[in-house]
DNA sequence: CATGAATGAGCCTTCATTCAT
DNA sequence: CATGAATGAAGGCTCATTCAT
């Protein structure tokens, strides 16, 4: 193979590559909008610029755009408290500072976080979702714990409930928050920036 | 009107009623077995032994066929840890058996807590569940919630977080479980039980 | 067979008829209002206060139901000019009479007049309802004709055309007056009075 | 855009409205034979050698595929006499070639005839088709009157009836033959020419 | 490569009809 | 007699998927 061969098979290489995450992101668009039971391809082609014959040029299958785009998710996903870890200079600092960016990201991303509720959801009947799902779950749990262990560190304490415990617990409280938002309460989103810095007091001593 | 055609006609409302419980109990099988997405009226009339035209005669529309099930679902939710609250002589003891409900009820009706998310889910996107969805959520809260006050008396000590917060918690634990139990982990039950039981001792002060 | 029995046989058979007729009513009146093709027996049976399975015990079909019907719809229809001609002591009192009266029906039965077109239409596809029809239009041809023998009478003139001619002449105007007056032309009525009357004038000698 | 681009577009979108035009053939096949009230999709369908799936491709609609099969069905509807205008040399010519005419497609197009009075007929009851209907209407009656006109000329003398009436008076005569020839009636057409000529006379004056 | 025409299974719903009560 | 429960065919429509161009 010579040199250029190989850079035009790299270039294509990379071309499929791009014209998937291009396809990816449409497809999240689409079914953050209109949720996984009324996702279909045509709707989803439409918010691409290509036709939909091209979905399946791309992706063998539905189940295979699906999962390819919620792997891409997952980037979005996961350093999203990172900062306000970074920045917090005490403990009360990172309490706000995560609450807000909850609140935050509550407000502006709903329909993505919609999204991500119900793929994690469609995991339960679906298979083809699951070890995706999990692994995304994994690096969220992962995230929050980098927020409760500086914050631990931060208050001169330890944390009292396991990573799994402590994730669990933000996530639910961010999902009822997501439900009320979603149904119109306007003070969804502040309520759930308070009850997020109270809970993180709550797991770790003395908090 | 006479005693008899009284008696007809109260019978005929309630054949009626029973038919309409019988369609929703067929249901919420079908849609904990296949999920929202992919539940069709044939489907469940299949699981009902009834052709599925009847579901039209029971039903206007398969909204209502599905708000009304979600609504009868909502019955069998609500109470499952009140025995728990009831026999418990301590806290320790109280902790010990919400736990272990908790358990009991993710190992044995998977299915149905599955369907429940989902249809939580569903009304991100569905306006028309919503409402249910809320009052049932509702329900679900203040259940917890007389756990939670119960094992406060029972230690002597306070809840240090309110209603939704505790809730939020405990929804979520649930939730992470039920993913990781339907995932093949066996240990997940078990795991729900330890974590239940501590994270209540958590939200007391003290505790 | 005693007199009783003959008496309540026969009681029974009016009442049989009488239940026939009552049905007819409904059936025309939901006709009139839905059309032919989305006419249901549903429907029909609402309009009575009867439940639809007892469509079935006094008709064996749903195209009995309907012949039946429109059978009954012909003594509605055929007579309704004929005070027109009685009252009228000249051609001109003839002409405006009659004028005035098919603009009256026009727009009191609008959709009465609609059901016949309806029907007339069906019978041109469906064999069962075409010997009741043509039966129906004959005796419309006959109700036109007196009028034009009368105008004629009245006139010292003879008709120039004959009975068909004659009565498809009227019938298409009063189809076009229709059309445009469901169509919401408020002058249509009048515009058919008028017409209707100066073309009365030019079916005889002279007129 | 190069001329290759254009010409493709061009033939594509050329062949969208082939297609659409042939389904429209399909469908006026279908409505003709078993009108209106009969007519499923998949019925048309099948007469195309399509599947019906194919229908919801080029047309959103049943609805804009009917209206659009009707608009189609004027072009042929609305010149029916015009040679029969351009070769008559004397009024009484004109005479005989009109009714010959309206013979001729009484006989050949009795099928097509019925269906324009069946969708003429659905248009009482269903706006969508309202608009169509009576522009094709007023279609036909300038041809109509085109007939008059000419005829009036030939004759020296001058219309005594309105366009509207002109064409109420065909309309009718035509379609009380359509009625008579469908029951079977072998002299309809016959009947229907020599009504048509003297009914010509009739509307204009010493006629 | 990409398009978009075409397919056919499947969805929700309506409806004439049957029949036990 | 009359009801209304139940059936199942059929209707309009959506959609994932295939494939010729």
């Amino acid at each position: 193979m010579t040199e250029t061969t190989e850079r035009i098979a790299r270039r294509s290489v990379d071309k499929f590559a791009r014209r998937r995450a291009e396809l990816a992101e449409s497809t999240l668009q689409a079914l953050s909008e209109l949720g996984y039971a009324r996702t279909s391809l045509r709707e989803i082609a439409q918010k691409s610029n290509f036709s939909h014959g091209v979905l399946h040029y791309y992706f063998t299958d539905k189940v295979e755009l699906l999962t390819y785009s919620v792997r891409r998710f997952e980037e979005v996903c996961v350093t999203r408290y990172d900062e306000a870890v970074a920045v917090a200079l005490s403990a009360e600092e990172l309490e706000q500072g995560f609450g807000a960016a909850m609140a935050g990201t509550l407000r502006s991303d709903a329909v993505m976080h919609r999204l991500w509720y119900d793929l994690r959801n469609q995991s339960l009947f679906e298979e083809a979702f699951r070890a995706d799902v999990l692994e995304i779950d994994a690096q969220r749990q992962a995230m929050i714990w980098r927020v409760v262990e500086r914050y631990a560190e931060l208050a001169g304490a330890s944390p009292v409930v396991t990573q799994p415990v402590a994730y669990a617990a933000f996530d639910g409280l961010f999902q009822q928050a997501l439900l009320h938002h979603l149904a119109g309460e306007e003070s969804a989103a502040e309520t759930l920036a308070e009850d997020a810095g109270a809970l993180l007091g709550r797991l770790v001593t003395g908090g």
